[in-house]
DNA sequence: GAGTTTGAAACT
DNA sequence: CAGTTTCAAACTC
């Protein structure tokens, strides 16, 4: 078997459009609402002595792109749907003479021209200071001000706390856990007190005002941000709510240009208790964090990304994508091609003999991750040493067709997990697969089915035949089923006339959200697929596992997370009541239903608020959301 | 683990 | 666009 292994040496340069910073979040932000607000934000922005470079205005969507160095006024103008789209869609081009205007006051230094010339050459930690000085650049966008040896974790005992000490400087409410459940805490040794200042007061600023338009659990990071640890910390989120291809991921054209190779990837096990991080050294060698050097393993946490979800087929909009190790419970251990599962978020590995993993065959390729040595895949090339055939392949196959690494499952609403009868969570039934199935044998009841092996219902765009899709018949779509209510509503309205009764006190849409928790509030409909709060350091890191296990990231999965930002604007227009509304989102029956609401009022039941607060992965949270749901239709027959 | 079934992807 | 072939996962034994 031909397997050629990565050299470890393999890199790749971070893609411009994957650096973030907290502003660019908030810049994210200002896109999604009107321009009368956007002039506020930037006046606050101003008011606050925040720099006002353009590297501060979120640097990977202005100036620090390899491929093109400074974009010229013109160009942030004309790029209104780039990979910088999220930032210069239609819908927040009125933001673009606010923009410019911070943009045009800059003066970058040579110092960043060095950067664009050549990232690979440009010793971030050596020239940090320059930069920041010359640029007035925050320190933020060059974070290796600390080097990795500078930042170590320790464990403290065996509960699983760790803390993680900058030098001699040890910061007690930096544990584990924050490394491990999906953000982390990005130290960072600014230097400038003010400049720290500034940043929590724009940050409270922004919770206060736009608190509806940005997801409530990223607010909440900022705030704890802002709280636990003023000063010489930013908040590095790894919470990268995606849509991805069936959650998956992440998948952004890289450039050959990468030097280091260190990463860490959660994997956080479903009980939180077996919680375990992944580094990869310089090397590319996997360690794990339940050996030594663990203990005391430094962390790269400059330049740490979180592994793409890749197929994790179910996971929704406004879920939290939390990296996963393939691996189940070691990474050591032998290799189950039964640990995926959508509950597990675990990965298979691809068994591909004959597409030499550079097809849509390959599970690994399609969900825009590098197959790994434990693939079981024969004359394999989707690997980081054959990154050139990876992307044109992947290039191949997006001429034939441009979505064919688009999520598969698509999200109408921002749902949140449903029981289902068998007792288990499962994704509500607006989830729908983007292409349909076109099962004949299966009845879609089989994991043959994309549907089903995504735990969504059928929808009419599918061709399945007999279908019996235990997550939602072609029959029983959404719309079909809001018929069905209305039906059955006027019905019980006609009898009660008829008895001189009082008909319920229920709305149509209240009972649909009742019963179908799809149904979301548009005050959580901003699309929800954001970085929150994301600093990428400059290099792209490649797991490349030392015992052969772990997952790799690969230029698709960058890409698609690119392209996935981009998507993140979708027009969207600010209510009389002040919460956000996603414009030409037709395809959403929620968007339907509610918008026909009159005075586009919304009626936001308890239970799907909670649900949403709480996310996906609180089970007590859940289950609490559940009951209020079951109260709110208890007058109704379940569907 | 081998063989079969299945449906998506790829091809024509 | 439709029919056919290829492919790899899912499934069965």
């Amino acid at each position: 078997m031909e397997s050629p292994k990565s050299d470890g040496n393999a890199i790749e340069a971070f893609p411009a459009s994957a650096r973030k910073s907290p502003f660019s979040k908030l810049l994210n932000n200002l896109s999604r609402i009107d321009s009368a607000n956007a002039a506020l934000y930037i006046e606050r922005l101003s008011e606050y002595s925040l720099p006002t470079t353009p590297s501060v205005f979120g640097s990977p969507h202005l100036d620090l792109q390899p491929e093109t160095g400074f974009l010229e006024s013109e160009e942030i103008a004309a790029s209104t749907s780039n990979a910088h789209g999220q930032l210069y869609s239609p819908s927040s081009s009125a933001l673009i003479p606010y923009i410019q205007k911070q943009f045009q006051s800059s003066n970058p230094s040579e110092c960043v021209d060095d950067f664009l010339a050549d990232p690979l050459e440009f010793d971030s930690a050596q020239h940090a200071e320059t930069f920041v000085q010359s640029a007035n650049v925050v320190p933020l966008l060059l974070p290796s001000r600390f080097t990795p040896s500078k930042v170590t974790t320790k464990k403290v005992d065996y509960t699983n706390d760790w803390v993680v000490e900058v030098g001699a400087q040890t910061l007690p409410h930096l544990s584990k856990k924050h490394l491990l459940s999906g953000s982390l805490i990005l130290l960072e040794d600014s230097g400038d007190q003010s400049i720290d200042e500034s940043f929590d007061k724009i940050l409270k600023f922004s919770s206060e005002n736009i608190c509806n338009y940005v997801e409530p659990d990223e607010l909440l990071e900022h705030q704890e941000a802002s709280q636990d640890q003023r000063g010489i910390r930013r908040h590095l989120q790894f919470e990268a709510t995606l849509d991805c291809k069936d959650n998956a991921a992440f998948n952004c054209h890289t450039s050959s240009r990468v030097r280091e190779v260190r990463e860490v990837v959660d994997h956080v096990e479903s009980d939180h208790q077996s919680s375990e991080a992944v580094v990869v050294d310089n090397g590319g060698h996997l360690l794990d964090n339940n050996e030594p050097p663990w203990d005391t393993q430094q962390v790269p946490c400059f330049d740490q990304q979180t592994l793409p979800c890749g197929q994790m087929q179910g996971q929704q909009i406004g879920q939290r994508v939390e990296v996963r190790s393939q691996y189940g419970e070691s990474s050591k251990g032998k290799r189950n091609r039964e640990t995926y599962t959508h509950e597990s978020g675990d990965f298979k590995r691809c068994n591909c003999q004959m597409s030499r993993c550079l097809k849509l065959y390959c599970e690994c390729f399609a969900a825009g991750l590098y197959c790994v040595d434990s693939c079981a895949c024969q004359n394999c090339r989707n690997r980081t040493a054959y990154e050139d055939w990876v992307e044109e392949s992947r290039e191949q196959i997006e001429l034939r067709n441009p979505l064919a690494f688009a999520p598969t499952i698509v999200q109408q609403a921002n749902d949140s997990p449903i029981l289902a009868d068998d007792g288990n969570w499962t994704n509500p039934s607006s989830a729908r697969h983007k292409r349909g199935c076109k099962c004949k044998r299966s009845k879609c009841l089989k994991k043959y089915c994309e549907c089903y092996r995504a735990k969504v219902g059928c929808s009419g765009g599918c061709r399945c035949e007999g279908c019996d899709n235990s997550f939602g018949k072609k029959s029983e779509s959404i719309f079909q089923r809001e018929e069905e209510w209305k039906n059955l509503l006027n019905m019980e309205e006609v009898m009660s006339d008829q008895k001189g009764g009082t008909a319920n006190q229920f709305s149509p849409t209240w009972e649909e959200l009742g019963n179908t928790s799809h149904l979301t509030p548009l005050s959580h409909q901003v699309p929800s697929l954001t970085l929150s709060n994301i600093w990428y350091f400059p290099y792209i890191s490649q797991a490349q596992p030392q015992d052969g296990s772990g997952l790799q990231l690969s230029p698709a999965q960058l890409h698609w997370y690119s392209s996935a930002l981009a998507s993140v604007n979708a027009p969207c227009e600010i209510m009389g009541d002040g919460s956000p509304h996603i414009l030409n989102d037709n395809s959403n029956p929620a968007n339907k239903l509610q918008s026909g609401s009159p005075n586009k009022e919304r009626v936001f039941p308890p239970q799907q608020i909670q649900s949403d607060r709480l996310g996906s992965s609180s089970t007590t949270g859940l289950q609490s959301g559940r009951k209020l749901c079951l109260q709110a239709v208890s007058s109704f027959p379940p569907l």
